[in-house]
DNA sequence: TCTTATATTTGACCAATTCCAATATAGAGG
DNA sequence: CCTCTATATTGGAATTGGTCAAATATAAGA
């Protein structure tokens, strides 16, 4: 079994209290930002820094073990799914659904010309309203700050 | 002819010598950032705030007359460029060059399950190392700061 | 030309993130 | 088990890109 501290010594991380709780919060819900994490780890451990858990954060994306997704005018989301997909945002909140590669090997990934660039990923972000952005606009209000 | 000021007029939006001037800007050089803009604005018309710059920008992009290419990490950029395409960018300065969509209504734009969303556009980046920070890296130096 | 709605300016403010030096701690070696 | 050292965490300050609000200036219709 493959657990957080497992993990971590695999990547040749040192386990600490605070790495180990980043992790499991991310195992049970995705797309959380910095300051969540945060929250959710000092509920599990007492304590931990904003800026501890940017650097830990930092440290778990290098090595592999989570996904930092950064669109613009959000603040930046980690999750832990391994296999391949995009992404549904909403403008107006900022929430966030995985969406699965309709064509993995599609179009998306293909470019005629990389005018030398060498590319790494191709990175697909459906922009839209989330059902609770739509009700809220569609009443007039502005969209909610948080889903 | 659609001269700026035809274009203005055309979108109910008032004539001022800033709009005039940040749209000849875009015409010329794709991609540029508002503090770029300012600046090669100011040399037109002798002299504009940065604030009016943001200001005028959100005007021209709430009229269709420029697009927003804001990309997480970099400050925003602006283009004319009125047919659909995508975009690379380098990942170690923020440079972006387009790229037209190899299959405009091909898998990219198609979503599965939409999961209550009212989906407005896909955007596709293809994030990578331009041919400047290749070589950078390579030589062991840090990406430049401007590409 | 006069008027008024709309632009621009000025200056304060904000959130997300990074940088730095000081302190604490994981884990290897004895 | 204890010590040592490299690595993590802390706390505080600084930066960047951008927004907000009030005062002033200006485009364009009457």
């Amino acid at each position: 079994m493959t657990t957080a501290s497992t993990l971590l010594r695999e990547q040749g991380l040192r386990v600490t209290a605070a790495r180990v709780a980043a992790l499991d919060v991310l195992d049970t819900a995705a797309h959380l930002s910095t300051d969540e994490i945060a929250t959710a780890v000092r509920e599990r451990i007492g304590s931990v820094s904003v800026q501890a858990t940017y650097h830990l954060l930092d440290a778990l994306t290098a090595a592999g073990l989570v996904h930092r997704v950064d669109l613009a005018g959000f603040p930046a989301r980690y999750e832990r799914r391994a296999t391949a997909h995009h992404h549904l945002a909403c403008r107006g909140c900022g929430h966030l659904v995985d969406v699965d590669c309709s064509a993995e090997d599609g179009p998306c990934v293909h470019l005629a010309d990389r005018q030398g660039f060498a590319v790494e990923r191709a990175e697909v972000i459906f922009w839209g309203l989330c059902p609770q952005c739509r009700t809220d606009t569609a009443t007039g209000r502005e969209p909610a700050a948080a889903p």
